[in-house]
RNA sequence: GGCGGCGUAGCCAAGCGGUUAAGGCGAGGGACUGCAAAUCCCUUAUUCCCCGGUUCGAAUCCGGGCGCCGCCUCCA
């Protein structure tokens, strides 16, 4: 498997599960002081995608996601509503939870909540200072860029670049307007822990160095998150991650593109967002995953809903598929003839030849649309279609890691409803027979916006539900 | 200004030195139907933003343009 590093800037190798079973694997989670918007969901999805590809690789994953709950944002928001910090964080990291279901992403082994590790963000602070790497300043401490040399390597900038645009806030305590603030001095008002430096808070995000070096060790596997975090956010990681360990924080840097709206970035101080459950909840969880899928991680993706309802019709297509091969691989098994099991096979080494080439997702899916095209060429073709049961049991497999394709569509409905609709099918079949068309396409048309839908086939009327 | 990315059919999107240039959506034609819907079959880029170059061979590599976007401030 391999995978474009950003600090790399190309394709590094994840060495195979024979060699390196446990991977441990870092992805940036939210500040839960509003409900997630649906761009905000992309990595959450598309590296939940690749952890559970991972896991049917046979690797190992330890997969960990904070869940940042001290934050301005949350203090502004309590401050709005009148409420404390405390109960806007618990509310919306629940709210978090509850849009990871809908979303299908499978719950990370670990969420560490930054109020739980301050005693150890405050070590690591203690540690840096004591290395000459952070300094305090009245009640503040700052890392001391200009004391790791290696400062801008993630991000591509020297130090005197950034030097040239930073301006310097009269009001700072910093020696240096690139130092950034470990540890902030508490203000009226605001939450606030005892630490050796006076009661404050932990200022940037130290608690991801800390909670991954807690939980995945010096050197993690994987990192990820949004391209927006390279800099500065994951740059600072590593300055005091490596400071304090002199050990790599982590081996491959995964950056997803931006979603755009119209080209361009959405974000909540746009205003051009849609909260992640909606659109969920409007198209189905499947249909989101597949949006995201179809496109290549790295890449900028546009949203909008004409671009939703084109996934959640293609999601449909191979439902359409499924449903028909299945019904026909009901009952005996039928072995694939060697022709199309060939073509298969082959559409099989595609799909993890493309996952395993930079996890590219887009390239898989158009292997298993290409095994459902090759099932309905060969039934067009006259071949056994109880043959299809078994290419629809390979299309569930694959796509099972990329959380797509395993909705079971059998009607829930009571015996009682289902023998309510055959008896209306009964009655218009004789309706047409006498053609009494009108009374006939009545009962089509009322069963229709009920949500069953009929279908005449040559070997008799079937129905669906929407 | 610095750093990074992107530009492939009507739209979305793979491809990364030799393939008939994947796949999806849409569109057109056909089968089926009382008419539909759904489904199925077929068709839909001699060409990859432009101009040069390297090469037997380039969408793919190099140089130069043009256009769009992200980061440099909280941000997935």
């Amino acid at each position: 498997m391999r995978l474009f590093s950003t600090l790399e800037r190309g394709l590094v190798e994840l060495p195979p599960p024979q060699e390196k079973r446990r991977v441990g694997m870092y992805v940036c989670g939210p500040t839960v002081y509003d409900l997630i918007h649906i761009g905000n969901a992309r990595p959450f999805i598309v590296f939940d995608a690749l952890r559970r590809y991972l896991e049917s690789r046979d690797y190992e994953v330890i997969y960990v996601q904070n869940i940042t709950d001290i934050d301005d944002k949350i203090i502004n928001r309590a401050r709005e509503e009148d409420s404390s910090p405390e109960e806007i964080a618990e509310r919306f990291t629940r709210e978090y939870q509850e849009d990871l279901r809908v979303l299908g992403v499978n719950p990370p082994t670990y969420q560490p909540r930054a109020r739980a590790y301050v005693d150890k963000m405050i070590e690591l602070i203690e540690e840096l200072v004591a290395k000459g790497h952070a300094y305090v300043a009245e009640g503040d401490v700052y890392f001391s860029v200009r004391s790791f040399p290696d400062y801008g390597k993630l991000s591509g900038k020297s130090i005197d670049d950034l030097l040239t645009g930073a301006r310097v806030d009269p009001g700072e305590k910093k020696k240096d307007p690139l130092d950034f603030a470990l540890w902030k001095a508490a203000k009226p008002g605001e939450p606030k822990w005892p630490s050796p430096w006076g009661p404050g808070r932990p200022g940037w995000h130290t608690e991801c160095v800390v909670m991954s070096r807690e939980l995945l060790g010096e050197t993690l596997d994987i990192h990820a998150g949004g391209n927006d975090l390279i800099f500065p956010h994951h740059e600072n990681e590593i300055a005091q991650a490596e400071a304090a360990s002199g050990k790599p924080f982590a081996r491959i840097w995964l950056h997803n593109g931006m979603l755009t709206v119209r080209g361009e970035k959405m974000a909540k101080s746009l205003g051009n967002f849609s909260y992640a459950r909606d659109v969920a909840r409007a198209f189905g969880t499947e249909a989101v995953r597949y949006f995201y899928l179809s496109r290549h991680w790295r890449k900028p993706l546009d949203f909008s809903l004409e671009a939703l309802e084109e996934a959640r019709k293609a999601v449909e297509g191979v439902y359409e598929f499924l449903a028909e091969a299945e019904l026909a691989g009901e009952g005996d098994e039928v072995p694939l003839p060697d022709e199309l099991a060939g073509e298969v096979n082959l559409l099989e080494e595609k799909f993890h030849g493309d996952l395993e080439d930079d996890f590219n997702t887009p390239g898989a899916l158009a292997a298993l649309q290409g095994m459902a095209n090759a099932g309905k060429r060969f039934a067009a073709g006259g071949g056994d279609r109880r043959a299809l049961g078994a290419i629809a049991r390979k299309i569930r497999e694959l796509a099972a890691p990329l959380g797509l394709f395993q909705e079971e569509r059998a009607p829930a409905l009571s015996a009682q409803t289902e023998e309510l609709i055959g008896l209306l099918v009964e009655l218009r079949a004789e309706l047409r027979k006498e053609r009494n068309f009108g009374l006939a396409d009545r009962i089509r048309e009322k069963l229709a916006s009920l949500g069953v839908e009929l279908k005449d086939t040559p070997q008799g009327t079937v129905w669906t539900l929407k």
